[in-house]
DNA sequence: GAGTGGTCTAGACCACGCC
DNA sequence: GCGTGGTCTAGACCACTCC
């Protein structure tokens, strides 16, 4: 039944018949996600590797002691990843490599951070002020209303990268000196309880003016990278809207897409 | 039982009650996917408004004829969408407007196209060489392997926007240079059966060199885009390795971002 | 306590890819 | 024809939120 490969087509030899898994039915954790971190892991340590197939759905739930649908969500999670592709009549196998990482909303301070690039912060205001037209409408807020301002300037080893320029809703949180020299903004917002959820991001180029030459450590007319972002928590809400400017020599946006079926 | 909103608070109202759908169980378009596609449309449409509840999944299965599973499963896809959040214990609302359209790897002709900006392509070179290291090391063929490589220039009524340069592996697809003139090369390929699954970016931004900015019209020294980018099909085989440098006084990237929870 | 979404089960039939 | 994933059903219990 379960005898596979006998006369394998080039590559794909079902794999995941030795692997076994451990499912812990007390833990709070959902099956399903248990499952999922655990053929994530094979995938990563490269027990399965590209082009192996999973074995169907049907045998896999009969040897796990799950139901399908519960298989099926694992695999599914894991197939939103980009980890694996279904193929109707074929299988499901594991994705030829190389793609991995979703994209996510990044913060500057966690990439500089993960990436082993020391981020430190200065903060230059803090301070409330009434919100002009465009700050206004990316915040759906009055203009004129209050909002908190944030200037800040990134570096890295030191040196200048990025100088960013926020504006939050005046009563979404407490936003201290202190901690936001020595922490990400995103963070704190998660502290505070607040789920971002989505962003609406441009990102263009333009030559540097002389003061952000002399902020940055660049030359007038130096090419700096251009960004700017609306972000919004789980309702929908506006929390954040910012224009942020990196040295272009030292800094490049770098994400994945994934393009949904 | 169903009686909601006696004493509403402030927002959140149950819509949807007098809403009906029509599902038929002839057509071969999924039950969960008809009634997603009718729900979305409500959304846009302003009849399901920002913050309305949409009413338990259970009375919703009922009303409809259906079964949980299978509502949820219409309703989850709303949720990765970004168009609805669910809230144990609460329900699920429709999110606070703005974000809308997923994120999606972009052509830059479609967008162009779909902007209104008559985009047109100019090919420069359209010719098989051997592939240099970083080609080759992003297309995973040999080094000095035959790759095609494509030199285009994109206008915008007539004033150009972008240099692209892009490798592709030779047997891939025939490369019709009449034909990309007048289309994309994302739709070139699509047409040809490859299925477009993820792609990894880089963007960041120099200055012009003088050749660059002959090309582009612009002045040398000017703020330029750049982005490269390495595509891959839904095996994971990468399709498609460019580099692209765009006029940043034309053109910005503006896209969106979802968190996955 | 009442109501919500989150998870899970044990089946079923269909559509598609391959031989 | 056979095996695969795609869809669908009709229940069940749990965890969380709010009153």
């Amino acid at each position: 039944m379960a005898r596979t490969g006998d006369r394998a087509r080039a590559v794909p030899v079902s794999a995941l018949d030795s692997l076994d898994f451990a499912l812990d039915r007390t833990s709070p954790v959902p099956l399903y996600y248990q499952l999922a971190r655990q053929l994530e892991a094979a995938i990563e340590h490269g027990t399965l590797a590209p082009g192996n197939l999973l074995g169907n759905e049907i045998d896999l739930s009969v040897r796990l002691g799950l139901s399908r649908p519960t298989v099926r969500q694992a695999i599914q999670s894991l197939v939103d990843k980009g980890l694996l592709v279904r193929r109707r009549g074929v299988g499901t196998q594991v994705v030829h490599s190389q793609v991995r990482r979703p994209l996510e909303l990044s913060s500057l301070y966690d990439d500089l951070e993960s990436a082993g690039q020391d981020p430190t912060t200065r903060v230059l205001r803090n301070e409330s002020v009434p919100a002009t037209a465009d700050v206004a409408a990316a915040l759906g807020v009055p203009e004129g209303g209050e909002i908190t301002l944030l200037e800040r300037l990134r570096f890295t080893h030191g040196r200048p990268v990025a100088f960013l320029c926020n504006y939050l809703p005046a009563t979404l949180l407490q936003l201290d000196t202190e901690r936001l020299e020595s922490t990400g903004l995103y963070r704190m917002m998660r502290s505070a309880g607040i789920t971002l959820h989505s962003a609406r991001q441009t990102v263009g180029a333009r030559s540097a003016t002389a003061e952000e030459a002399s902020r940055l450590d660049e030359k007038e007319g130096a090419a700096l990278l251009t960004m700017q972002r609306t972000a919004y928590d789980d309702t929908g809400r506006p929390v954040e809207y910012g224009t942020h400017i990196y040295r272009a020599s030292r800094y490049a946006f770098d994400f994945q897409l994934l393009v949904r079926p």
